[in-house]
DNA sequence: GAAAGTTACTGTATCGATTCAGTAGTTGAT
DNA sequence: ATCAACTACTGAATCGATACAGTAACTTTC
């Protein structure tokens, strides 16, 4: 939906109130009344409050924000890129879980948030992405060299990248070592005695794609933390004297359950042996238990199962799954609060937050069942 | 966290690369240049093609949203005040199914989302809610004379509120018939043959309490929602000859399955002739059922349970709720279509949606274990 | 072939507020 | 008593872009 016609505007200019009238009002300059607002001990207390006492009989609603911006050139928001559909920010757990700690973070400081989704494919000029009244962006798990994040960095703001990608010292980073995690992952099934393992992804490009995926899709990928989750799982395998090729990886199409049971499906099918299933994530690794039990395969004895995340729902699931906890919250609080820092002149910075293997119920030996 | 120093502003004037600059590099006037953005058909194609080409030499990143604001009174943004925690945005699945709605809309008319949280006794100047810059706002489900609406308001942009408080021909409206919706649900466990029924509420004001509900408690209730399903349950227990007295409220205290269990457990143990509980919505009722598991209720055969809203969890919980479904994304996008529409000129309108009694396995007539 | 309309631009006024360099008038130090 | 340093306020310049009224050249219509 697309309005031909432009929006009212501005234009029943009748009467507009704006610091003028006020300072006609009280007989002051118009600076005393916009400093009344914004340096209130610049002047004296008893003129001050005379002159909000005029503004509020006159119906003068504080200084207008455009006015503002465009003068003293900062907009007091920030703005949120998403590439997912948008639908997602407010449905996946991950997601919502950073963006409680964006909003709090953001709402404590006053500054207002701005969601810009930027799905692939959707052109961006003319939208909020490009024009958006922001003093900052927090991009949000976005594939290498995406146009929305090209346009964002082309703004000479502060950014603050989340997860991905990786751009140096072009923009602040918050993130988790995921090679680390995905190493510790992986261990924890070769420890448990699991010689067959597969790993079930979420996405390696922002296309959908599900399947197998092999040598030369693998190195299409354009999502760093796929990337660098594939390295710390092989790590693993291959530090554990295993053949490197006996890893098994394999795309779900999406992060949510729905694609990954489907995926998971087909995987445990085509690969029977596999007797543990690094899970991209936990919303994959629910998925795949219900392709557990569409199967016949017990979870966790005769498929065990790692998540990634530990979102609330990996606690109360059954089984509850063993997974690796990374601090989502805090992930979107520090993620405001670097950006929110560097609006205010600090330097660029880069966060790594601590992740934890947490063993649930999800996993255990392979063939565990001695009945 | 509120910064000493003001946000760093526009003051490295240095290079700036304003529309004039173009324009001067091009050889033709400002009004053209911002013509080849905003009017592509006023100029030729060739010249349109060597303005846009000689802005990305010079790395001009399209007309400036402050400026572009000011001069013409719109912000390409809409806002989205909430009362309630920001967490519970993110959290809670009434509101984010109803945010995927907002979202979606808004994106497909490249309109920018601006979340406006407004806690109950946090001081609003100067805050993002007062000063946002956006075209108009929608206002979800907000207590009656709450200040951050007046705030809102009184900025005279179009408004639509979505569930309460009703303002009458104030400003647009979405909603359902609450109370028709809390008739149906509680007719349903009339038509059981239940004849001990209780309501457990969220919330009836702002401010949390929990517990019994009396007739002053009652009255002093400001949430709308509340009020009208109150009076739409009594209704149908006066209907069907029972004592209007013998209906019992009590009070969560919040909208969470956690609160509600608490609140629940206790309810329970001071009504135990209680055979059917009117939930204020699922989640309530996600509680409650919580709290049978606890006082040793089994539901449905010991207590019966109807929800409200039909979320998606509503379906797959144990067991699957009774519940009056609204349609709730929906509401989301019919809010932003309506606000988009006002803001275009249109005029304020009232949209009631559709609800309906969805019969799934919380409930049962009353005592029907005969084991 | 003259009037009317169209196309492709230009120039100026303006949006509302903030910044910053002043200016009286007042206080303080030496 | 004098110079410097504050205090409380003023006025002009400015932020970058868009609206709108023009203008010249070119096309259409009867």
């Amino acid at each position: 939906m697309r309005f031909a016609s432009p929006p009212k505007g501005r234009f029943d200019m009748s009467n507009q109130v704006t610091l003028q009238t006020v300072a006609d009002r009280v007989g002051v300059s118009r600076t005393t009344v916009s400093n009344a607002y914004n340096r209130p001990n610049e002047l004296g207390a008893a003129l001050r409050e005379r002159i909000l006492q005029a503004a509020a009989e006159l119906g003068y609603r504080g200084p207008d924000a455009a006015a503002r911006m465009l003068r003293s050139g900062h907009m007091g928001a920030i703005g949120l890129l998403f590439t997912e559909d948008l639908r997602f920010v407010f449905t996946d757990p991950d997601t919502t879980s950073f963006m409680q700690g964006v909003a709090e973070t953001s709402a404590l400081s006053g500054t207002g948030l701005t969601l810009l989704p930027a799905p692939p494919g959707v052109a961006l000029s003319g939208t909020a992405v490009d024009s958006a009244a922001v003093d900052g962006h927090i991009v949000f798990s976005v594939a290498d060299g995406d146009p929305a994040l090209e346009s964002v960095l082309s703004r000479n703001q502060p950014v603050v990248v989340v997860d991905e990608p990786d751009l140096g010292n072009r923009a602040s980073f918050v993130g988790i070592d995921d090679r680390a995690g995905a190493r510790l992952a992986a261990q924890h099934l070769l420890d448990l005695g699991h010689t067959h393992l597969a790993v079930l992804l979420g996405r390696l490009t922002s296309e959908t794609r599900s399947g197998h995926v092999g040598t030369d899709r693998e190195r299409t990928a354009t999502m760093r933390i796929a990337r660098e989750r594939i390295a710390g799982y092989r790590s693993a395998v291959v530090d554990a004297g295993l053949d490197e090729t006996s890893l098994v990886l394999w795309e779900a199409g999406g992060n949510d359950p729905d694609s990954a049971r489907r995926a998971a499906v087909d995987l445990i099918e085509a690969h029977p042996t596999v007797t543990g299933l690094l899970c991209f994530n936990d919303q994959i690794a629910i998925g795949a238990s219900q392709a557990g039990q569409i199967v016949g395969r017990h979870i966790p004895d005769d498929l065990s199962l790692v998540g990634f995340d530990d979102v609330p729902r990996a606690l109360t699931w059954d089984p509850p799954l063993t997974t690796i906890r990374q601090p989502l919250v805090d992930k979107g609080r520090v993620a405001a609060d670097l950006l929110l820092k560097e609006i205010h002149g600090g330097p660029p910075r880069r966060a790594i937050l601590p992740i934890e293997l947490v063993v649930r119920a999800s996993t255990a030996p392979p063939l565990a069942r001695v009945d």
